[in-house]
DNA sequence: CTCGATCCCTGGACGC
DNA sequence: TGCGTCCAGGGATCGA
């Protein structure tokens, strides 16, 4: 599932392999995933110009330079477009030789002026596209969380400590940072002892400042281990990353912490699958509507 | 503001 | 072999 550091690897992998090329023409097959499929026909003769990561956006920049022929109004109108793709869960971008056919689930296909594919594959297509002029990307990145790696320690506290929602919440939460997904924010609060439905507003400073410290560690590491392949993250080499290796909490279900060699256990925090070491990670003191009922 | 539930979608795991 | 069922999960949306 492709989170800051797995996206940040397919956006170092496509600018070794894409960047500067012209798009020749477009193939859609299935575009429900896309919010604008008929506005793609104007990606045709534009090149790239830059790719970024945004969160777990990227951005491919696009240009209209190059080309002797007249400028046209639309092409003015669309200068400084960009695509955006977002991979979901199981989305996948990458150049194809143009002889090999496409995959089952590939959606989409740019024919590029060197004679290869820039294809998105995306077997469940929770992933999504979309052709941003300048005004309507400025729209969509309006809002958005820090980015986790540049946000300072007065920022990052800020962000947490001003809120009651539980930390496993506002971690995932892209209007708080952008780009952490369930197995960082679990891997950091893991290394930060922090236990997942703890409330932000109750977190210390000094917790706040580990937690930032162990969550840009983590991000770091996974980045220069090319991110987590648990089922079918690929990078735009077609290459799984190897930090899943180092997972410490994630995936672990059952398994010894690798501190204290406690179970590591498995709750629903946020509606999202949660694990931690119920001994590093002590529980918050139930405050909340104490309606505890048996569950079923 | 915060929560949980629901929906989107398909492959993989599991039970029979 | 082949069903049926459940689950995973980022994000949007809606009602409580």
């Amino acid at each position: 599932m492709p989170e800051l550091p797995e996206v940040e690897t397919v956006v170092r992998g496509l600018q070794k392999s894409v960047l500067g090329r012209r798009i020749l023409s477009v193939w859609i097959g299935k575009s429900d995933f896309i919010d604008n499929p008929a506005e793609f026909a104007r990606l045709s003769g534009q090149r790239i110009a830059a790719i970024e990561r945004f969160g777990k956006f990227m951005l491919l920049r696009l240009a209209n330079d190059g080309d002797s022929k007249e400028k046209t109004l639309e092409d003015a109108t669309s200068e400084a477009a960009s695509l955006l793709v977002h991979l979901g869960m199981t989305g996948q971008l990458a150049p194809s030789a143009a002889e090999i056919p496409f995959d089952k689930h590939t959606h989409v296909s740019l024919t590029l002026d060197d004679g290869r594919e820039l294809r998105y594959t995306d077997a469940r297509r929770f992933g999504r596209m979309a052709y941003l002029t300048a005004e309507s990307l400025a729209k969509e990145v309006e809002g958005a969380g820090a980015d986790p790696l540049e946000v300072s320690d007065a920022e990052f506290a800020e962000r947490v400590l001003s809120r009651n929602a539980r930390i496993k919440a506002l971690l995932l939460d892209q209007s708080v940072f952008r780009g952490v997904g369930n197995i960082y924010a679990d891997e950091s609060l893991w290394r930060a002892k922090i236990h997942p439905a703890r409330v932000g507003s109750k977190i210390s400073v000094k917790e706040a400042e580990t937690l930032r410290r162990v969550l840009q560690e983590i991000l770091n590491r996974a980045i220069v281990m090319r991110g987590s392949s648990i089922s079918d993250f690929l990078d735009a080499n077609g290459e799984p990353g190897e930090y899943q290796r180092h997972h410490r909490a994630y995936g672990r279900e059952g398994k010894p912490c690798y501190r204290c060699r406690t179970p590591i256990r498995r709750i629903i925090v946020a509606g999202r699958s949660s694990y931690f070491c119920p001994k590093c990670q002590p529980a918050p003191r139930q405050r909340k509507t104490q309606r505890r009922k048996s569950r079923r």
